[in-house]
DNA sequence: AGAATTTATATTGTTATATTATATAATAAT
DNA sequence: ATTATTATATAATATAACAATATAAATTCT
């Protein structure tokens, strides 16, 4: 019983990261806004939870950068959905902001990381 | 010559990740801002550079949290500056905020991260 | 000495974006 | 039929990084 003392609560998205990870899951095909938020929950081991609020609102910009385009369809449930493609832009803003993460992380890196953890 | 080319300009800093690599950069001793700003501006290889309306901003948010401490004083060039120390709290929460971001790259790496670069 | 530059702190206003809350519609389940 | 689930969307709010600006004191230049 309550195994969930660890639990580990979700982690908010840090502003200009949604971008990527949405650009980032499209690679895999077009995908549908709920799949596109259950596929980021789970590879994120459940550390992410897009909310809608977040989602939607992204998706109309990746739309209007001309990142994605998005047609509506049917999904695997017999629902109406509207699945988002990635564009060519879009593969190169991914590629760009990839990197720029990269390079991001890689300098917070360098800071966090220290030889000295004692007392200065 | 010219070896400027790939001068890869400097980065934004993310959203929360600058009270991180401030309360980190403390731990190496009391600081006074300005210090603090070529630490983090030297330490990222010039990736970051912090603005002083970030700067400023955030040091008084971390005083207000109880995080820090200050104290006037005078700084190696002879002029009055305002020298920060980490609290107990302080690196309490430096290290929250160190594991949440060990956590957060994580996630944001493994979504990343996949085998089929492909068409999908 | 006086002027310009550098060091250093601080505030105001702007902007971007993730979240909360809410609304809507259609299909599946009971 | 009523309820739950799937799915999209928007308005309102909060937060935080940045740009621009102001101030002050010490150093350097001439």
């Amino acid at each position: 019983m309550a195994s969930k003392r660890t639990v580990a609560t979700r982690l908010e998205i840090m502003q200009g990261t949604l971008d990527l990870i949405i650009l980032r899951t499209l690679r895999w095909g077009p995908m549908h806004g709920h799949g596109i938020a259950k596929f980021i929950q789970q590879t994120s081991g459940e550390t992410f939870k897009i909310e809608h609020g977040s989602l939607y609102p992204a998706l109309q910009r990746l739309l209007q950068e001309g990142w994605v385009t998005a047609e509506w369809g049917t999904s695997n449930n017999n629902r109406k959905a509207r699945f988002y493609r990635l564009t060519a832009p879009g593969r190169k803003q991914l590629s760009a902001e990839h990197s720029k993460w990269d390079r991001f992380s890689e300098a917070v890196a360098r800071i966090l990381a220290s030889a000295r953890t004692g007392d200065a």
